[in-house]
This record gives C-alpha cells, structure tokens and sequence, in this order.
DNA sequence: CACTTGACCTGTCCGC
DNA sequence: TGCGGACAGGTCAAGT
C-alpha cells in the first residue's frame, strides 16, 4: 500500500522527528528483514532522509539505511516519556487496526537517544538494509524511471516510453515503475479515473490528447495524495502513528458499488493482470 | 526484448 | 463453528 505519497509523508516525518538524533542500538527481531551488520550502525546520528520511488534512504553518519516497506511495512516513532496511551497508535476506526507497540508484527526497533523507531511488517514482504557508499545505493534505483516532479518527466519522454509498449493495458503501464516512479494501484486507479480512461484500455490505443492527460494527471493526483497524508485502508500508518485521509476523497478505489462522485453510476472492479482495478463504467468507456 | 506468471508472507473475509 | 480458498498488492526471478 505504501505507494510515493505515503513514503514521501513518511519521509517528511521521520525527518521532523530524526536528523540530528543517534542511533544507540538495533533490536533485529527477525534477520530476514534486515540486511547487513546492525552493529555498523550504532552511535550514528540522522544526517539526512531522502526518498527514491517507493524507497526511504536514511544518511547517517557513515552509512545509509535503505527502506522499502512494500505492502504492509510501517515505520513509527515513538518518543520517550510517552505515555500508555500514546502507545496505543493507528486511529482506526476498527480498534483491530489500532495497536501498541512493539507487537508480533515488530521485526526491528531502533533505539534513538530521544524514542525508538519500530519497523512493522505483516507480510514480511519489506525489507532494511544497510550500505556504506551512495554507489551501493544505485543498484537499487537504477532500473527506475524519473520521478513524477523531475523536469526529465516531460511528456516528450512520456509519449516515448509509450511508444515502445504494444500488449498491456494503460492500467499495467502505470503500474512499471521503469516508466514513471512510485505509482501503485492506488494511485493507478485515481489517475485514470481523473483522465477518463478505461484501465484495460491497450497502450497503442491511446489518442494523443489521452497521453497528455493521464500525464498531466499524474502529479495532480500525488499532490492531492500528498496533501492528505496519504491513502490508510488498513496497514499504513504516518511515521507519528497517524492514519492518512486521502481514501475519504477517492473516487474509485475501494468504492466498488458505490455512486460514482461524477455521475452516480456504481463504480466498479475488474482484475487486470492480477490486480484489482476500479473505475466508473460511464466516465471511463471501455473501446 | 516484451510480456506473463509465480513466489514471497500473513491475516481477513466469504461461501459451504 | 470450522475450513478451504480467494484476496490484499510491491517487486523480482523465472518462464513463455
């Protein structure tokens, strides 16, 4: 779930929270999270924290800690002196989904000087490794494309990249992170839902004006995302615990039979490659 | 090379 | 109530 708006609203926060905090010691409770000696890292303070696509990369002193939360990863911070209650986090509606910490679910923690930082992961699906040079960061960014406010996203590039795709479908296109970074399904329903494009439209399909559309809205719909803290509708959390707000303003996902916000048809979910995909089959006509 | 599928995990939900 | 199976969805390796 974590998708660019939600790292980059956890980046903001860690980075609210961390720079110029030391790091006194790694609790690694499960090893197969976490790549690299923890020993290297202790008694180095918070230089920096930078994100690459869906990638948190933490400066420290002499080494870099590199995150990817995948699908259930959370990264929260807890000062010290919070009290019993503080612990409790999450906000959720369902007090299922809200939590104390550390938990089952608690594979690292982070002792700071000033609170401890928890790494959660349902799926185990994330991981935490540790590097010593910005160059063993490349191999980890390298295959990705620009990022969504990077001026080498132009919708020259854009239209290029589309160019040289036949088979898959727009909803695919926006999914391959070597096109455009840090867009998920979230945000891969939002956009076409904004642009008026059927998800199983073929790439080759596409009219021009459609191209430049979803391209315009790609960072329309990341800022809107941004300004919301993100989508919570289950494992998310901010880095202070917090839910974000973005899935009370979507207009498709997770609004399966619900009216659509433009014209009241019931929206609708289909897989495409797998994945679940809504849209509003007035708004968005399948050709 | 373009594209698809399966694997990685664990919890929830649905139908029988 | 229990139980199997589908589903959640980011990424990469392996397969077509």
């Amino acid at each position: 779930m974590p998708e660019l708006p939600e790292v980059e609203t956890i980046r903001a926060g860690l980075k609210r929270m961390l720079i110029g905090h030391r790091i006194c010691s790694i609790n690694v409770r499960d090893k197969k999270l976490f790549i690299g000696d923890p020993e290297t890292i202790k008694n180095q303070a918070v230089i920096e924290i930078a994100r690459r696509a869906k990638i948190l990369i933490i400066r420290l002193e002499r080494s870099y800690l590199l995150i990817h939360l995948k699908m259930t990863g959370q990264l929260i911070f807890v000062p010290n002196g919070a009290t019993e209650q503080d612990m409790v986090v999450g906000g959720h509606p369902d007090p299922a989904y809200s939590f104390s910490l550390p938990h089952k679910h608690t594979h690292v923690i982070f002792e700071l000087d000033h609170g401890k930082l928890y790494f959660n992961d349902l799926r185990k699906f994330g991981w935490i490794k540790v590097v010593e040079s910005a160059e063993q960061i490349e191999p980890h960014v390298h295959t990705l494309g620009p990022e969504y406010n990077w001026p080498e996203f132009s919708l020259e590039y854009f239209t290029k990249k589309l160019a040289r795709k036949k088979a898959i479908t727009v909803k695919q296109l926006l999914l391959d992170q070597t096109i455009v970074a840090g867009i998920g399904n979230i945000y891969a329903d939002e956009t076409l839902f904004l642009s008026k494009v059927h998800p199983q439209t073929k790439v080759n399909e596409l009219k021009p004006n459609e191209i430049q559309i979803i391209f315009k809205n790609i960072p329309t719909i990341f800022n809107k995302a941004l300004k919301h803290g993100g989508t919570s509708s289950q494992h998310y959390r901010q880095a202070d615990g917090k839910m974000g707000t973005y899935l009370a303003v979507a207009n498709v996902y997770k609004r399966e039979g619900m009216p659509c916000t433009v014209c009241g048809t019931p929206i609708e979910r289909i897989k495409i490659a797998g994945r679940s995909s809504h849209f509003c089959p007035s708004c968005q006509k399948k050709r």
